[in-house]
DNA sequence: TTTCATTTCCCCTAAAAGGGGGAATTTTTA
DNA sequence: TAAAAATTCCCCCTTTTAGGGGAAATGAAA
């Protein structure tokens, strides 16, 4: 008998997870929580072997309530549970202790097989999160200085350099100095490319 | 009673939705379709009252699948469901036939109360849907013509008028002409911000 | 058919950005 | 603490945009 707890904010969702353990004799739903705070409060009177979690949650991070939850109660597994489908997420809560990854447009099916991967200490990754973890990387970008971002902001909103100068007290050139290495660094040529760049990759 | 027919591929909320019409007496659910052409096949059989439709499917678009539904069969009410909350999309689909429109953070009373709504020949939006509704207009934005949104997007390229002119065969001038044009229709002051609202807003 | 919007092209000047260097001073970080 | 990175500023010069006008030709819709 494996016991659960669910932390998922959409009715619907845990709803149709609880139909869905229900018909799993094995699957025991010791209760569903819609916040993080129900989460940790409810883990102070019982300790489930599996918290399936949704990681967009209203009050907390998902990622920070993983890494929380794994450091109080380091025994438990953690299923993270996410629309979201991005490499950078799915590793991101890997680290932060989760034992596996399903997307909310899992079968069934996989959401059994995950729980009963993850109790015997085995990661579990959904057909599509696993798809895009072996998705070559996204060509990492290069990063943007803390001062780059500022200015970048600054130009996206339509300022000069003149004006981002005189409102960051530097000089002129100091900020034509940054929108070039800016250019260089993403090998772009002009600030429309750059823009469409930054925003297109969240860069800004 | 009221017959129903769902359109949802997700399996965890169509599962949900099962739970909640179970639940309900008055609802009887004869059907889950996971695409678009499932629901044209099956609505050859059988009518239900309320189609409760998911807008975002693999197959088809929910919005002309809506269209086609009403437009073939009148006296059936449709209750789109999304996790979109966009103002533009919820006008689209009304516009297309829809009888109500939640959204997929919607409680469980909201969903039946919805079905029970709808079936009166009344329009029903979640909470969360008619604040969308209710917010001011984004200020709708002046559209592009067919030109600028070709030279937009070249501009975004990293191009420059010269060589935009040469690859459309007209006068830089011209490419210029364009260029001020939407600076001025858009009410900004140079390239960067042109290209920051135009991606923010979907223009391009 | 007659507007109205679009697309095209032209003039002008000033301002801003781009491209090539180099270099000193802080901050981080290894 | 020493090396690396970030921030700051400077020179040169060229290309590109921006801002102000105007105007003819095409296309679509009323």
């Amino acid at each position: 008998m494996i016991n659960l707890l669910v932390v998922e904010d959409h009715p619907l969702v845990s709803e149709g997870l609880k139909a869905i353990f229900e018909r799993e004799p094995a699957l025991n739903c010791l209760g569903i929580m819609a916040t993080g705070k129900d989460l940790l409060m409810k883990l102070q009177h019982q300790h489930p072997d599996v918290i399936v979690m949704d990681i967009n949650l209203p009050d907390t991070n998902g990622l920070d309530l993983c890494k929380q939850v794994k450091d109080l109660y380091p025994t438990i597994h953690i299923l993270a549970l996410s629309i979201n489908n991005e490499k950078a997420i799915i590793k991101k809560i890997i680290e932060n202790g989760a034992s596996g990854y399903i997307l909310k447009d899992a079968a069934q099916y996989e959401i059994v097989d995950a729980i009963k991967t993850v109790v015997q200490h085995k990661p579990y990754y959904s057909l599509s999160a696993s798809l895009t973890l072996n998705k070559p990387d996204p060509m990492s970008l290069p990063v943007l200085t803390r001062r780059e971002r500022e200015i970048l902001v600054k130009i996206a909103d339509g300022l000069t350099n003149q004006q981002i100068a005189d409102q960051l007290f530097v000089d002129v050139s100091t900020v034509n100095s940054h929108r070039k290495n800016m250019l260089a660094k993403y090998d772009v040529q002009n600030t429309a490319q750059l823009i469409k760049l930054a925003i297109t990759n969240k860069l800004i």
